[in-house]
DNA sequence: CCGGTTCACTAAACCGGTTCAGGAGGAGGG
DNA sequence: CCCTCCTCCTGAACCGGTTTAGTGAACCGG
């Protein structure tokens, strides 16, 4: 009861293996009659090609990889990820390729890469000082970066980290705050974060620049830096983190995800919204619009560069050589909401953008 | 400068292929000097072996597919398919296997299933009555079918709909609503509903019980149907209908991120929750208890149900007939939260659990 | 009736690995 | 000294398709 192959059909037909192949794949090489003669056969049999084998000889997988730099269970803690893939997929689906998430193996990325039964890889929150990034570039397939730097032999499809994180550090100032707690992205709890390079180091360098500070941090603001995984939880973490040494009147997320969780804690702490804390988020993810107070964000075009990824990378793989090295980087914008506010004050923004339904005291 | 392979590495270090088999995949096989010569000459070439030669040879993707109804884009408009992504990937990611979502192509399952490259398949919703589920599974993968009923030869995690939607009907009873709003699932926006059967049947089932209605609809609460698809909008669209027809005092629907968008919908329109709309939702996702008022919900387990899903699918493969015809019912719950209240009058629920910081008037 | 096309189809090579069956050479036992 | 058993390695078959190069027959115009 073996899976019928190839060469079964063919001898069921009385043709070559050829014919069998030209029926399924290239019609008008074959006699209508026999075609149909072939067809039946496959049909009685029940004979479906296969998949892998096929894909072997056309040297093409139909698979795109989307590299992660964490599991599954923590990266779709996130709800950034399923954005992005909705952009991905808009373009990946019309062309019937396949997106894989490429989580690492045992700790390691280069070795999730070196399996991955893909055509091309979409890397995500890897840094150009990763590590592994050298054995990645090696697998020897075309690669589309998300949001690093320097990478001029690549292609690289970033956003404007600073310019967001400044217009949000503006925000800030102008409403009041002088003691303000960021919270950078950690891909585990304690693991360090480089606040000079990668992401947060952009955005750092763009809310420092918002603020007024020098480089080394001086300035009319005080900057109180702490790091957490992105997820709900690892908002409310930091939360904690920032009430053992004293809560400031602000802070910046890097994430909306993490905004929520900080504000989720606030709320269970009994605080006020945004009247005692002041949360701003990054990404401006559907849920930020949903939450009370709506969430003051940056936003960036996620899909888009879902998008806009998966079409250079399908453009690379149909090249020869499979290079690109296009540099783009999409805008962001400050979306203020309700999460934002003067400290220790009266909010001054309407109230219907503050609060959502049943606020209106009994 | 083509890509190494395997008889250029056994030619450089002087050696058949299958010594260089060896070298990566039982280096006991081998003498230590043969081997290192043998990863030398890899190394020097940049030879990496082929993951899809690899694969056809042994038959095994490494893969599994998570077949689903809708785009890519559609689908993870719902935060329910990260949610069962992270339990899939809990148990893939410990065996490296990697997850594959694998939508309708030219909107046809089947073929999309025929070119799958995978090893066996999770299937998300589609019922026994889906016109290509025969094609289906006669692709020879061994299946785990979510959420469906009567399959007795089929391995089938599914939930208790039925319980979970009376307790909600209960719930809405208890607190006096008489004229009930429901929110059916549609894939389209036009897309009839089989009110029978599938998942749209089970709950509808339970919710008729729970309010003491006949089968054919009779008693004393009036239930209004429509339909939409799971996504915010979708809320908001049969928000919209229902304002049209005159609004009911509480609307059910069948996902939480519908409930969300009916939320978001009524709240926009002016409306207070939940004096004067009650919403419950159903799966009970992290944003449900984000949202203000938090949403009344039924909870299912959705990652237990992913990590059961595909451990049952792995056993499946590993198997010799691929065959394991297990039918688990997980439980469901109602989580009673602020979203729900008396119609037509003041929540007698505390404050706190109706809506969420900031709430307090200046 | 002849040379050139076109049509319908095939044998064999190929994609790039794994694996089975077995052979050479040296160690150990009797 | 012969036989057996390991150790280390190899040739050939195999996974299941696609593709290239080419064959024989029918057709066609001159």
């Amino acid at each position: 009861m073996a899976r019928p192959r190839i060469g079964d059909v063919a001898q069921r037909a009385g043709v070559s293996k050829t014919a069998v192949s030209f029926a399924f794949n290239q019609p008008e090489h074959l006699n209508v009659d026999t075609r149909q003669r072939i067809l039946a056969a496959a049909n009685d049999l029940g004979y479906r090609p296969s998949p892998i084998a096929r894909r072997l000889a056309a040297r093409r997988t139909q698979q795109v990889g989307l590299v992660v730099p964490q599991s599954t269970h923590d990266i779709f803690a996130n709800p950034f990820l399923p954005e992005l893939m909705r952009g991905i997929g808009d373009v990946c689906d019309a062309q019937g390729i396949a997106v894989v998430i490429v989580p690492p193996v045992h700790g390691s990325i280069a070795t999730a890469v070196e399996g991955a039964l893909v055509d091309g890889l979409i890397l995500l929150g890897l840094s150009a000082e990763h590590p592994e990034i050298d054995q990645v570039r090696r697998a020897g397939l075309p690669i589309v970066a998300l949001d690093v730097e320097g990478w001029e032999d690549a292609a690289v499809i970033a956003i404007d980290d600073a310019s967001g994180t400044r217009a949000a550090a503006k925000h800030l100032a102008e409403l009041g705050h002088r003691d303000v707690g960021v919270v950078l992205i950690a891909a585990h709890p304690d693991s360090p974060v480089d606040e000079q390079h990668g992401i947060s180091g952009r955005r750092l360098a763009g809310l420092r620049e918002g603020f007024g500070l020098s480089s080394n941090g001086e300035g009319p603001v005080r900057l109180r830096i702490v790091s957490a995984p992105v997820s709900e939880e690892g908002g409310r973490a930091a939360f904690d983190a920032f009430v053992e040494a004293g809560l400031p009147s602000a802070i910046m997320t890097m994430s909306d995800v993490t905004a929520i969780g900080v504000m989720n804690a606030a709320i269970d702490a009994g605080m006020h919204l945004p009247e005692e804390l002041s949360v701003v988020g990054f990404d401006d993810i559907e849920a930020a619009s949903w939450v009370s107070p709506r969430l003051t964000t940056v936003h960036q075009p996620i899909r888009e560069k879902g998008r806009l990824a998966a079409t250079r990378l399908i453009d690379a793989i149909g090249a020869a050589d499979g290079r690109a090295a296009t540099h783009e980087v999409l805008p962001t914008r400050l979306v203020v909401r309700g999460s934002t506010a003067p400290p220790n004050t009266t909010s001054v923004l309407p109230a219907a953008d503050r609060s959502r339904g049943g606020a209106a005291a009994p």
